[in-house]
DNA sequence: GCAAGGTACCCCGCATTGCGAGGTTTTGGC
DNA sequence: GCCAAAACCTCGCAATGCGGGGTACCTTGC
């Protein structure tokens, strides 16, 4: 009973894979297998990114200019390619962030569920 | 500068309608143009729902029988499609909105974003 | 020295969703 | 009679996530 969540989970989190991406390189610098790990360990295994859907996002993040890919050799030797990113990329983090506060809390205002936590309040 | 975000708002949403829409006919019965209606009102207008949107996914729902849509007439005469929440819908909801909460929870997690309300404990 | 598995990159095609644009019928105000 | 609004609907496009497939390198075990 847990796979038709799945594809329900998979329609909730369209959208918000660029932000979280972009969230972790606000952080540090990764290259894309490291993303997927890092997402997965930090999130306690919540966030699962396929590489179908990594690699596409970051071209999509590097297209606008958000990030930046630079080819670089790890110590071993293997070329692996390290995302920065960019100013742009951190203003544009902001205002998602920001989208991303509003979400939860006009669904709050839609199903009512408890009124838990109405801080704000001029 | 809204445009780019509006197109990330729609990505965002993805997945979300259908809970909203249940969410709202576990209040009471309603009519399609009624639920467009009532989601802006009742969001302050932050959802507004496309009718292109509106009415394939009210489809889904009667298709999964998660709603039951049946014709009456209104007090004028006019025929309209009111549907009515299922057993099913409702547990459907209770399920999604699961899935709603754990969100918001993940992404803090990855985006680390203030520890501001770390409520969940043992 | 070599096979196997993990690292690390990528692309293509499918399924799903949201929406703009368009269309129909009925009701009500002028 | 006419036009806006109510109320329903469909079609095709755009965007995303992902499964499946492909490539190349490195490390490890034997």
């Amino acid at each position: 009973m847990e796979d038709s969540n799945e594809l329900y989970r998979r329609e909730l989190l369209k959208g918000s894979t660029e932000t979280l991406l972009l969230s972790l390189l606000a952080d540090q610098s990764m290259y894309g297998y490291q993303l997927v790990k890092e997402m997965e360990k930090r999130s306690s295994g919540y966030f699962r990114i396929k590489e179908g859907t990594l690699y596409p996002a970051l071209h999509r993040l590097a297209r606008d200019r958000l990030v930046e890919g630079v080819w670089e050799a790890s110590p071993n030797g293997q070329n692996r390619r390290y995302y920065h990113i960019t100013a742009k990329g951190r203003e544009k983090l902001e205002s998602m962030l920001g989208e991303w506060d509003l979400v939860p809390k006009a669904v709050n205002l839609v199903t009512y569920r408890g009124v838990s936590s109405p801080r704000a309040s001029p």
